[in-house]
DNA sequence: TTGTAAGCGTTATCAG
DNA sequence: CTGATAACGCTTACAA
């Protein structure tokens, strides 16, 4: 409603002063001026527009973030870093899902590019020689000629900064868990097929099982990053021949499916098999599932504030190497050691 | 980069005639002139600066939703609603988490509003006799003054649309399901204290069990909304005294951790107790949980579109009386007849 | 059918 | 220290 005109106004000043003090500048005014005009924009009501703001300076307090399904806890984990972070410095944050489309993607960033955001973070993983790819990064070119700032929360073929954690190392790390703890037979549950996380969880549960002389031990079966995927994979290995001494899932949610999935069957969980996971969202603290601590919130506010912080500061475009942040074995109770 | 400037000069055209046809104006424009617009849009990769745009219109395509957390799956499931809804109809979504602090979502009201915000959308639940709800519905009458539609997902003492699920219905439908199976002794784990919702739930059970002269049958506890809080108010029912027939949950996370709480101490469910909750949150699919399904994903997208349809339409800001979505009784494995 | 021009609410440059 | 004033990019009467 109030206007800095109207603020002004009332101040009996111009605006140029009005938007002076009411925007803390270092443009020095006179205390009584000052005074005069917060009174004003105080009995007023002011608030500024920040679509004028945004649009003069050529940037906004908008910091986007797109994730895949924020229904998903691993994203909204890290959605949840983001907003924390934006809240804390004023800014606010826009959400979209993707479904993992690519071109979902590309579109939300254009539309967040449109509003002029500050910057915009990707959480969710690329596939694997993925055609569109090129496409995105295009866009990300072209968000960026715009003043808008992309990071990835995932390696991916985009020119951008990284901040991400290892899911190589996490598996790697889980496996090694495992593999101390006497564990020979180990199958791991993929992840859904051509993601890059997939990939890279395999990865490190294969090079693990490899370097311990357990490559004939080592078996991959298909999954998938839901329930639903773990209970089917625990399924079928049920079904298939006797019981390997542990199940890792490529996630917690599959590692929980899996879970249930033996308990139904009357396998004693660890006694008979060893069950973990990979994520450490709260549902794998609640039912004691042994998993790998991923950074997701952290994640989320450190991308978050790096956005913020390149509004701030200097214009540093750095691209620099990924950042990547820690991860932590969270040793519970479905995993045991094994004679 | 490229503005409407520069299209119009790119087509030999002003700016009005490159802006009318380049968002689809009523106004006329002969199609030799409307081609070389689009030509001139097309090579220059122009893209409308929504900023601008929502300057001069006073109004954006940003919609908001305010939510207590988003990683708790009952907010992220109506964020998911919000986000559908928006993105069809070319709106951008932004959230915000208030953890339950009705300061937070003013606050948060505010900087949208800052934002020509279309629309909030206030998902969680207020708390009885809170004392800043008067201050709350001031901010949602200046925003409304400024052009921002506010819609509340639950029934709260501010003046604006609501769109809302039946609370005590599904308390009072559930129970009754139970009662009808032949459940006598049942014991009701409440939500957090003094908060609406958990009233409205616990009035409901209260109100069927006492309509089924069950009244002196029927207890209630301490929760929360949350796996640990059911848990604990699983354990110290076990604790103090002979099982219930069924214990009813606030909430599905706290009736899961009611369930494992009660399979960890060898209790048959539902063997000797039923166990049920209110949401339908997919947990609850997944553990087999009989549950009462709330139309959340539905209250998100339809507060979404109507807050698109305000801007649309004519501004026909009719208050009128609370949209209330049906919700569906999910009878699942956690229950069972009484003999 | 097309163009001119007045804003929308700020910030920022340049003179006073 | 303060004030005009020109942008920022777009929409929309009002003219032509």
């Amino acid at each position: 409603m109030a206007s800095l005109a109207d603020v002004s106004r009332e101040a009996g000043v111009s605006v140029a002063t009005a938007s002076r003090v009411l925007n803390g500048a270092t443009h020095p005014v006179s205390a009584d001026t000052r005074s005069r005009v917060l009174a004003a924009a105080e009995r007023l009501g002011y608030s500024p527009s920040a679509l004028a703001q945004a649009l003069v300076t050529r940037t906004s307090r908008l910091i986007g973030v797109i994730v895949s399904d924020i229904v998903n806890p691993y994203f909204s984990v890290i959605a949840r870093g983001v907003d924390d972070m934006s809240t804390r410095a004023g800014y606010v944050t826009m959400l979209s899902n993707a479904d993992r489309r690519t071109s979902s993607e590309i579109t939300r960033l254009q539309t967040m590019r449109d509003y002029r955001a500050a910057g915009v973070i990707f959480a969710g993983s690329g596939y694997v020689d993925d055609p569109r790819t090129p496409e995105l990064a295009k866009a990300v070119a072209a968000a960026r000629e715009r003043g808008v700032l992309s990071i990835s929360l995932t390696e991916r073929d985009i020119d951008c900064p990284v901040i991400t954690a290892d899911n190589r190392a996490a598996a790697y790390d889980l496996t090694d868990h495992l593999v101390s703890q006497g564990h020979r037979r180990i199958v791991f549950v993929e992840g859904p097929a051509g993601m890059v996380a997939t990939e890279q969880r395999r990865a490190g549960f294969l090079d693990r099982m490899t370097e311990a002389g357990l490559r004939d031990l080592a078996e991959c079966v298909e999954g998938g990053f839901d329930f639903e995927a773990g209970h089917a994979a625990a399924l079928r290995v049920l079904a298939s021949r006797d019981l390997p001494d542990a199940i890792v899932a490529a996630n917690d949610e599959a590692a929980v499916g899996a879970l249930n999935a033996l308990r139904q069957a009357r396998i004693d969980v660890p006694g008979q098999v060893s069950v973990a996971g990979i994520d450490d969202l709260p549902v794998a603290r609640f039912v004691g599932l042994t998993t790998v601590s991923l950074p997701l919130y952290e994640l989320g506010a450190m991308a978050a504030r790096r956005v913020i912080d390149a509004g701030t500061a200097g214009p540093a475009p750095e691209p620099g190497p990924p950042v990547v942040l820690p991860h932590r074995l969270v040793p519970r109770e479905t995993t045991a050691r094994r004679p």
